[in-house]
DNA sequence: ACCTGAACACCGTTCAAGT
DNA sequence: ACCTGAACACCGTTCAAGT
């Protein structure tokens, strides 16, 4: 039985959780699946296109977004919910951030937000709030998973954790000031 | 005459600026400064350290922040003298997001902004939005960046530039969620 | 079709030894 | 004090050759 592209992503996906970012090399990779790293390149483009599959199985764990909710409602559920599923996979929200950069993710988290503020506002203002919203997400639980990284190294005597207060704040003032921006718009 | 720990950094940040933070490595740095890559290790004490040196360069160039201008005013003009300065260094949002994570810094962008919503709300609460800011620009800045990287690189066949209108628009939009929440506080 | 072996051009870091 | 030479343990990627 050969290998799968499935399955080239399922043990990156694992490395990623159990070691990090920093160890989830071709090689070591290739070492999970008992196999030589040149042999994942008939699966996998390059690296570059593994880490964005590897991106789009983390944000498929993303509820999906009732576009007919109370707004405000929807739109701090989503960025709860991106925190939750990013928290849930070491290092990722450095990961998603430049696989979405990159133009080689299948999945685009954006569409549900987006959606939810276009009901009260243009297109162009929706998606720009709705990647605001996104871009505070990841710089939010960037930070906290980098710390973690740091304190794990011994680099940092931090204690991680303990940002749920903040990272509500900082999402409930965001929500608000969009909100209050379509309002006055339309 | 011998190497000074500044020239390290200077060289760092030239090659930042020319080639981006996949080129900028160890071996490169000594190689610009007609040195083996082993010298280097004695002024500085590793890649991350030198990082963070170079991320403390950018920041210096932040304009300071008047802690008694009228808040909105002064944290959307720190939010944008801040883009300012990333757009000016390039790949330069991951590496301050991340040099900021490690520690190593000794610049504290927070410490302006934090102290204008000081005189608005608690320390803690103040300290949370002022993060939410910089998490803001961050992300939205290392969008930017990154995707001029992967656009170089041909692998993304988007036009990169002309984000001012949605980074206000972002900007704005926090900005006023989060005084709005200060003087329902106060 | 799918994988190995082996190479190419790189990394960060250490450290004896030189001056 | 400051640097070289040389090594160690890695990288991503390619590609002839095997099956």
């Amino acid at each position: 039985m050969s290998l799968d592209r499935d399955e080239v992503v399922d043990a990156a996906v694992r490395i990623l959780d159990d070691y990090g970012l920093g160890d989830l090399s071709m090689r070591r990779v290739a070492d999970v699946l008992g196999v030589k790293a040149g042999a994942l390149y008939w699966h996998v483009a390059n690296k570059q296109s593994l880490l964005a599959a590897v991106a789009d199985r983390v944000l498929a764990e993303l509820a999906v977004v009732d576009v007919d909710a109370e707004p405000h409602q929807a739109l701090t559920g989503w960025a709860h919910d991106l925190r939750r599923v990013l928290l849930a996979h070491r290092d990722s929200a450095d990961l998603v951030a430049t696989a979405l950069a990159s133009g080689l993710c299948q999945h685009d988290p954006l569409a549900g937000v987006a959606a939810v503020l276009a009901r009260h506002e243009p297109a162009e203002r929706a998606d720009w709030g709705a990647r605001a919203l996104l871009h505070l997400v990841l710089g939010h639980v960037a930070e906290e998973q980098n710390v973690a990284l740091f304190a794990q190294l011994g680099s940092l005597d931090v204690v991680p954790g303990g940002q749920d207060a903040a990272f509500t704040h900082a999402v409930t003032a965001l929500v608000s000031g969009l909100l209050a921006l379509t309002t006055l718009k339309e």
